[in-house]
RNA sequence: GCCGAGGUAGCUCAGUGGUAGAGCGCGGCCCUGAAAAGGCCGGCGUGGGGGGUCCGAUUCCCUCCCUCGGCA
C-alpha cells in the first residue's frame, strides 16, 4: 500500500481515527499549485482546486491554472468544470467539492484543496446552512426596493425581522440586506438562526490548514512578474475569445475583463490595462490575507521568495508526519 | 528674457486669516448560495524655500526656486 497520511493523533482523535484532509491557502501568486503537487505525491494525495475562478472552462490564463506539467504528475478537480456562460457559487462548489472527496477517499487516497478562495474553504470546513436556492425573482424586487428606497430602508425591515442578522450586517451592504430578507421571505425563518446550523469537515475529519505567506512587498513582486508572464503567454489572445460569449455574472468577475474591455473601448493602453490589474490583484491578496489571518486553525507557512516548492513541500509534509 | 497659470497627502485636485480636506492609492477589518465579488474603518501632510504684515499665515505682501502654456 502507498503511504497514506498518518497524522500526529490528538487524544480525542486517538479512538475516532479520523480520515484527514489537508489544506493548502495563501494568497495569489505565492506558488501554491507547485507546491501542492510536491506535497500531494509525498503525502498520496489528489489535488481538489479551493479557488472560484478556475472553475471556469474558458478562463485559464486569466486565472493562471496549474500548467499543464503539473497537471500530469498529480490528480487535479474541479478546474474548468463548468462554461465561463455559466453562473458559479459557493454552495454548487461545496456539492462538488464533497463528492470528489469522496471518490478520492474510495481510492484510498487523501483529498489536498488548494486554492485561494476564502470562502470556499470555510464552507468545507465549517459547513454551510442549507437551504433552497436563491429565489431570483425575490431577489430581483428586494435590489429594486434598495434602488428605489435605499439600502437603508430594507435594513430597517431586515431590523425587524431579524435583528441578530441585522445588527452584524452593515446598512449599506445591500448585497447581505437583501440577502438576508430573500432566505426570510421564502423559508419564514431568520438566516441568523439558519446560519447556526452548519457541518464541515472539521466536524467528521482532521483537518489540517496550511496557509503560505511571504512579505507583502515581495508578494506584489511576485504578482506583477506573474502578469507579465500572463500577458507573453496569450492572455489578450484568451480574452479576446472570451468576448465571443456571453460570460455569465460570475465570471465576469475575474480580474482582468473589466481592465483589457477598457483598453479595447480606448480608455487606456494596454500597459495602463496591465498596471491596473497588477493594481487590483495585489489588492486582492490583501483581502485575501485578511480573510485567512482571522482563522486561527492555520499553521502558517513563510515562503523564502526564492525558495524552491519542493523544499516549502517538505516542510510541511514534515509537519504532517 | 517677457507674459500668463500653477506649486497643498503616494497620485489627481478642493478649500480657508485661526496649523487643512475629497476621490483614488495605501493600511486594517467584516464576510455562510455573486466571494478575483460586496461592505466598513483609518489622513498616512515640514501646505516649494526664505523673509515680511498680523495676536495668529497654508491663506495677504516681497523675493528666490521649480513646473506648464504663450510670446520672444
Amino acid at each position: 500500500m502507498r503511504k497514506s497520511l498518518r497524522l500526529k493523533a490528538t487524544p480525542q482523535e486517538s479512538s475516532h481515527n479520523k480520515p484527514s484532509a489537508v489544506f493548502l491557502v495563501g494568497p495569489t501568486a505565492t506558488g501554491k499549485s507547485r507546491i501542492a503537487v510536491f506535497l500531494a505525491r509525498k503525502i498520496g494525495a489528489e489535488i481538489i482546486s479551493c479557488d472560484s475562478m478556475q472553475v471556469y472552462k474558458q478562463m485559464s490564463i486569466i486565472t493562471s491554472k496549474p500548467s499543464a506539467v503539473l497537471l500530469k504528475k498529480v490528480p487535479h478537480h474541479l478546474l474548468g468544470v463548468v462554461s465561463a456562460e455559466q453562473e458559479y457559487d459557493v454552495s454548487r462548489y461545496r456539492r462538488q467539492a464533497l463528492a470528489t472527496m469522496r471518490q478520492i477517499a474510495e481510492r484510498g487516497k487523501v483529498p489536498l484543496f488548494v486554492g485561494g478562495t476564502g470562502l470556499y474553504m470555510s464552507i468545507l470546513v465549517d459547513g454551510i446552512f442549507k437551504e433552497k436556492t436563491p429565489h431570483p425573482r425575490t431577489r430581483a424586487l428586494l435590489y429594486k426596493q434598495a434602488q428605489q428606497h435605499g439600502s437603508g430602508y430594507l435594513h430597517a425591515r431586515l431590523r425587524k425581522i431579524d435583528p441578530e442578522a441585522a445588527l452584524k450586517i452593515h446598512s449599506h451592504d445591500t448585497r447581505r440586506i437583501v440577502r438576508a430578507l430573500e432566505v426570510f421571505k421564502t423559508t419564514g425563518r431568520p438566516i441568523s438562526h439558519l446560519q447556526k446550523e452548519r457541518k464541515g469537515l472539521a466536524d467528521t475529519h482532521a483537518v489540517k490548514i496550511f496557509c503560505l505567506s511571504m512579505p507583502k512587498a515581495d508578494l506584489d513582486r511576485r504578482i506583477d512578474r506573474r502578469l507579465d508572464e500572463m500577458f507573453r503567454h496569450g492572455l489578450v489572445d484568451e480574452v479576446r475569445a472570451l468576448r465571443r460569449l456571453r460570460l455569465s455574472r460570475t465570471a465576469a468577475y475575474a480580474i482582468g475583463l473589466k481592465e483589457l474591455q477598457g483598453y479595447w473601448e480606448g480608455a487606456c493602453s494596454l500597459d495602463e490595462a496591465k498596471a491596473l490589474m497588477k493594481r487590483a490583484t495585489h489588492q486582492y491578496a490583501r483581502r485575501q490575507l485578511t480573510w485567512f489571518r482571522k482563522d486561527k486553525r492555520i499553521q502558517w507557512i513563510a515562503v523564502g521568495s526564492a525558495e524552491p516548492p519542493r523544499q516549502v513541500a517538505d516542510r510541511i509534509w514534515k509537519k504532517l508526519s
